[in-house]
Parts: structure tokens; C-alpha cells; sequence
DNA sequence: CGATTTTGACCCGCGC
DNA sequence: GCGCGGGTCAAAATCG
């Protein structure tokens, strides 16, 4: 039924919130791992994320060109507008996981080690403070997150993940390398 | 000069 | 059917 109150009910969390708090949306589907555990399993060096992840991370929803269904009917200016799933328009079986982050921080954007850009910003309604929306910069990669202040407590950051990245950040790779690489190396012994 | 951010407009779903 | 709220696009502006 409702599977994206999380935003409305933020407003009143319990009081969980003083750390950084991980709250997963449930998704219709079945998979209980919402998000990518990073001390979870040895991983080869050859991975493959997008299996490893989640199975699949945004089936058949990839394209990012223009092309909606009912675009080009009344719009006068503007003629390519396409909607992420241009035709579509898959009701509610919305089956890219999303994740929610509370976190207390002075920065709005925590530094996940993904590079984002930023496409949309809006202004919500019960909450002073506008959200903004990003994208994975990633070719492939079509992970976008929404960021936004809490109007309550403006010291909690709630970072909404939507979908599961097909490729490895850099800052990641970079910190697990080596212990890639020793695992591998005892991996022999 | 390419990449990213800003920002207003557009579009769509939903509630009334 | 209409208005509202939310999500996205894309041109312009800004940045490195």
C-alpha cells in the first residue's frame, strides 16, 4: 500500500534520530537487504556489483533520454520532457529500493564516496527547508537520492537512496583495495 | 571550456 | 475536473 510515506512521516520520528540511523523502506517485492553492507562478505576482485547488490538494480527503468508517452500532446514550449520511464509510467510497482539516512551533520550531503549532480531542488511542504534532488554521475548508474533538512531539527539530515548503484565508488575501491588484496593473498594458504 | 549548480517551467498522480 | 504537491527537465549561470 503506501510504500513512500517515509518523507511525510519524517516529521514525527520517534527520537531515535541522534545518531545516524538507517531506516529502509520496505519495497512490495521480497528482498529484506535494502542496502549494500560493505563488511558483509570477501569480495573477488572481478565483482560483480550489480548481482552482489541487490540482483538487479533498476530493471528495464534505465533510459535517461526524452521520450514520454503523452508528452508532445498539449505542451507548447517545451517538447522533450521525458519522464524517467517515459511510457510507462509504472504505477506503483516502484521496485527500486530506497533507503533513508538520518544523520545529525552540519553538511547537507554526506560525502558516500558516489559522485552526484545535483538536477532539482523544491521546496516541501511542512518543512522550511527545500529538498534537493541528485543523480549518480555514473553512465550506467541511475541511483538518484534526495537530501533534505528536517524543520524540526535542523541539525538531521535525511538522505533518501532510490535504487542500488551498478558500479563501485572510487573512494570505496580505494580503501578496500588492500584489503582485497590480503584477503586474496590468504585466500591461498 | 567542460562539468556542475541554479532555477523556473513542465508534467503527473492524487485527493477533494 | 481542478488544484496541489512533488519530481524532473533543461537553459542559463557559475565554477574549477
Amino acid at each position: 500500500m503506501n510504500y513512500m510515506e517515509g518523507e511525510g512521516e519524517q516529521q514525527h520520528q520517534p527520537s531515535y534520530m541522534n545518531t545516524t540511523n538507517i531506516v529502509p523502506y520496505p519495497t512490495p517485492t521480497n528482498n529484506n537487504q535494502y542496502l549494500p553492507q560493505l563488511d558483509q562478505e570477501p569480495l573477488p576482485l572481478d565483482i560483480d556489483w550489480v548481482t552482489l547488490l541487490n540482483g538487479s538494480a533498476n530493471p528495464g527503468c534505465s533510459s535517461l533520454g526524452p521520450g514520454k508517452s503523452g508528452d508532445a500532446g498539449g505542451s507548447s514550449s517545451r517538447s522533450s520532457k521525458g519522464r524517467v520511464c517515459g511510457g510507462g509510467k509504472s504505477k506503483k510497482s516502484r521496485v527500486t529500493p530506497r533507503v533513508a539516512f538520518h544523520t545529525t551533520s552540519v553538511e547537507d550531503v554526506l560525502d558516500d564516496g558516489y559522485k552526484w549532480r545535483k538536477y532539482g531542488q523544491k521546496s516541501v511542504k511542512n518543512s522550511l527547508h527545500p529538498r534537493s534532488y541528485y543523480r549518480c554521475t555514473y553512465h550506467t548508474c541511475n541511483v538518484k537520492k534526495q537530501i533534505q533538512r528536517l524543520s524540526k531539527d535542523t541539525s538531521v539530515v535525511v538522505t533518501t537512496y532510490e535504487g542500488v548503484h551498478n558500479h563501485p565508488s572510487e573512494k570505496l575501491m580505494e580503501t578496500l583495495a588492500p584489503l582485497l588484496k590480503q584477503l586474496q593473498f590468504l585466500g591461498r594458504f
